[in-house]
DNA sequence: CGATTTTGCACTATCGATTGCGCAAGAGCC
DNA sequence: GGCTCTTGCGCAATCGATAGTGCAAAATCG
């Protein structure tokens, strides 16, 4: 066993086990049973490539056969539970199928997902997966021009099919289990619930509004503008989302609806500053579950979308396609307060 | 503009300009300067290639040039905050590289690590980054083997240059604030602090008990080996350890020291069956920083390890190699209970 | 104006694999 | 033995880019 200078190839394989390369190439990808290779010339080229740390150059198989083993996935963020949880399912399930995972994260920026897709092109995924797309029909044109299967995820697109949590139903078991909690006040302006969190233009976002807006429209308390702070994602806006709305009210209202975890970071941000027993006479809920903010100084109820079977269905729609628009919807789950999820792993939420 | 049926390349955009596929290389790929190629040409042929939608082939690229503009990283789980924050810096300082990033998860398996580091090294990965590894030697040896540069990360190795989280001291910081709250009690084997989560054999769970033992020792309570409860990672394994230590103890002791974010997910989900005001007697601490666990129902000490910052040296180490075997140490912070730490993309912990 | 240098580009080999095709040796058949 | 059929494998083209080299035309020089 000699340690070559440079990574062996098929030809070097060849050279050292008198066969062609052709022949090498067969023995090695698996294709000799078709092409008649005997079993022992197959074997006895094996052991050589061995031998020798022979592996595939996958550039030069991907660049001859047009595809390249890979799959991509574009997430907005990877410092997300709900978005690193999908990546662990997308990446096992990859590994299931023999292809190679490549997750990149778009910050929600509908150019840098654009440039991601078209890098993704360049190296020539078999497929991707768009989780959360800012710019769907942009991203469904770059990849029909190149020919490439794609699914989106929790989004959906018009381009392609798609697989999505049902915010409509979701935000409806949330906020009815808020309305069920609520400690009425003799205060009208803090005795509602507020929605806070998120972007009105984003699909999930403004999905979720209707169901919450038509949850207290039947209860009989119609909402209004004031109540809905759609103020972006990061913690920091949603920080100061909260710290002006108890300004104005005076004090925390009697119900809120955080729209994710990040905006939830946001708002923890404020409550550190307030003094204990500051919650008691509200109720609070997030959609989007973590173990840790299930388990604060108050209760906290929380929606759980199930990542997992996310991934799963969008594989299932890449696997054999649907005729025309498939659109599936994962209900998720509402998770009582004080409550720690065992997640697909065993070990994740 | 026509759709072409199959993706556009340098001959389609050389016929279409009339110059030949060297200069459209050229051109497209900024190598026209020492090509000479005049900017008119250039400039023509960009406009070409833009208008039949083209973009290079990598694979094609990087088999010429055996090399892929990517960049791996193999990480032990995604779904976990620490290493999520590390993809997110990785892929931005990847992205400022003008590289994309591959991150695979080896679910802290040692065979699933070499074969991820096989496939990164089959797509000619530029060089690649090992966080957490399992076997850093044999790692090491594959990657020399195919002349890959690679940094270990998170975990030293001996064979490459390392960036590490000072575990010893982040560890001597936890385990003397819990010592400053430690609330006495009368019974002896309550009035302890435990140590709970990990693997022994791991690196960075074993400086931390070193750090957790020498502090103890100093402050003239030693410790013994019933003290201290490696069970693994997953939250399951620990909420048992957990379960059984309030058994023997009839309570919960004095101190816990919790090794990681999956560990005390285990340890809350015990907490979640006894009553409130069980933890008033105990002071508990975790290894790693989350924002909701920060803020639970009892305050927790933790440890915040500059995920950023470690990223950050891994890339100094791999653009200047350092001659000898470069081990950086990174600082982490003791954060403080009911804290909202704030991470380095503005938006995310 | 002829000699020399510079400019601008084309030719062609090459990276490492896959794949359609063809050919020789051996097996089977009459 | 002659014929066909099968088995086992090699040849050479190809995927799409890059890079070394060469050559004609234009520019510069004396």
């Amino acid at each position: 066993m000699t340690t070559p200078s440079r990574k062996a190839t098929i030809y070097d394989i060849a050279r050292l086990s008198g066969a062609s390369p052709s022949t090498v190439s067969a023995a090695l990808s698996g294709a000799w049973k078709t092409r008649r290779i005997s079993e022992t010339t197959v074997e006895t080229i094996r052991q050589i490539a061995h031998a020798q740390g022979y592996s595939t150059n996958m550039q030069a198989r991907g660049l001859r056969q047009a595809r390249s083993g890979m799959v991509g996935m574009v997430i907005p963020v990877h410092d997300n539970r709900f978005f690193a949880s999908m990546s662990q399912s997308f990446e096992s399930f990859a590994r299931d199928r023999g292809l190679v995972p490549v997750i990149a994260s778009s910050m929600r920026d509908a150019a840098e997902e654009r440039r991601i897709v078209e890098t993704l092109i360049s190296y020539a995924v078999d497929y991707v997966f768009i989780a959360g797309a800012t710019d769907p029909d942009s991203i469904s044109a770059l990849c029909d021009a190149a020919q490439l299967r794609h699914v989106f995820v929790d989004l959906p697109g018009k381009g392609a099919p798609s697989v999505i949590s049902d915010n409509y139903h979701g935000a409806r078991l949330l906020t009815q289990r808020l309305l069920t909690d609520l400690i009425p006040s003799d205060d009208p302006a803090r005795d509602r619930i507020y929605f806070l969190g998120g972007v009105a233009t984003d699909y999930a976002t403004s999905r979720r509004i209707e169901g919450f807006r038509d949850v207290l429209t039947e209860a009989g308390r119609p909402v209004t503008e004031d109540q809905i702070l759609t103020c972006g994602y990061p913690p920091r806006r949603a920080m100061q989302a909260i710290a002006e709305l108890c300004d104005r009210l005076g004090g925390l209202p009697a119900g809120l609806f955080v729209n994710s975890l990040t905006s939830f970071e946001g708002v923890l941000g404020h409550f550190v500053g307030l003094p204990p027993g500051s919650f008691d006479a509200s109720v609070i809920g997030c959609y989007d579950y973590d173990p840790f903010a299930a388990y604060l100084q108050f209760p906290v109820h929380m929606v759980r979308q199930d990542s997992h079977r996310l991934i799963e269905e969008a594989y299932r729609l890449i696997d054999d396609p649907q005729p025309g628009l498939a659109v599936k919807e994962v209900e998720p789950a509402l998770i009582a307060p004080r409550t720690i999820y065992a997640g697909p792993f065993g070990e994740h939420g």
